[in-house]
DNA sequence: TGAAATTCTTAATGTAGGTTAAGAAAATAT
DNA sequence: ATATTTTCTTAACCTACATTAAGAATTTCA
């Protein structure tokens, strides 16, 4: 399961066979059931999570009971609650299992104390946030300026083996419509 | 000038006196008057600027003219086009002054070149990544879950100083509203 | 395999926020 | 100081999307 992992290091910064022994010590493998919560509203969080397999969410749930999807965790990306672990304070997220799953954890402190032994690490992680706010910003033009009809196809350009995995609601979650008028735009596609 | 950076970076990662002084000649100081850009759309992007004095913003113009502002950046903030800065493409930000402005532009070649160096900037920039992101995926929250009216609370709690100093239809903008529903919110509140 | 739970669809009705337009106020430039 | 441009306000009307409800399809699990 590790391998996975380091694969994915490797892609972004190359490293050396005794950096991935000091990684594979640090990750812990577990097995994620479906509905399965990783990480709970109101807890401060303490863990990033890899998803090796299946498919994880972040999300939160406003007065009405509605869920807002923030993020969806399909294989090879990472999930965090990143707010909390940054302030670490607790937030208003909750993570869980949208599909059967297998994540390797790493421990904020972990992370953090093995930067100055592995400086690569800390790159490979700096990379990573700059990717996502790159794509959290491109997610804030879309809500901005698209309608819920066009959002809903770069969705599927974006996350294209998502719509066949996961509930339609969970897309129109994180679209940011309600699944009834979902339902309506993809009739109207026919 | 470069004092208020290297305090701000002193306030992350202490960082020493020789390290201080290769952060200086890695900046230039520029002034940007009311409206000028420092970077349009369609350009590939190659430098970040720090805000020393006055207030930036980034922003997409869609298809209907329409402007949409995907950040602030008041003193003491960095701004740039991180999706092109990254993927080293173009793409449809602009970014230019909203008040007359004084910056420090690092380019990115400098940038990611004096990580080796000073892994204690990887780390500044890293921490500043995390943030904006946990930052970024607060708005997302917000859009998915708020009110226009629950949405412009939230700015004026987040950005006090920003409500006197830029025009109205900017924050309008920012919150994904009309300046004219905006006029009509503000008149309720009395 | 079959009952229960969850998800999806359709359709009627409701509303937050958009559009248009025109005048008032404020900021900027001459 | 005055003319010009930009921004803000108000109000009537409009629309994209929400809400409610109820049945159909699919998934889950005993």
């Amino acid at each position: 399961m590790v391998e996975k992992l380091i694969q994915h290091i490797q892609s972004i910064v190359p490293i050396d066979e005794e950096e991935v022994e000091i990684i594979r010590e640090l990750v812990k493998e577990k097995n994620v059931p479906r509905k399965r919560f990783l990480h709970q509203a109101g807890e401060v969080a303490s863990y990033s999570a890899f998803v090796v397999e299946g498919c994880l969410r972040s999300y939160t749930v406003d007065q009405d009971g509605f869920e807002h999807i923030v993020q969806f965790a399909p294989e090879n990306w990472w999930i965090s609650d990143m707010y909390s672990l940054v302030k670490n304070k607790p937030s208003e997220l909750n993570i869980d299992a949208l599909l059967e799953s297998k994540v390797l954890l790493l421990s904020r402190t972990c992370q953090v104390s093995i930067f100055d032994r592995i400086p690569k690490l800390e790159r490979y992680f700096r990379i990573l946030s700059e990717n996502a706010l790159a794509a959290s910003n491109q997610r804030t033009i879309n809500y901005l300026s698209l309608t819920a009809k066009l959002r809903y196809e770069k969705f599927c350009d974006l996350y294209p083996t998502l719509i066949h995995t996961i509930p339609q609601k969970s897309i129109a979650s994180y679209i940011g419509i309600t699944p009834e008028f979902l339902s309506k735009l993809r009739a109207e596609r026919n």
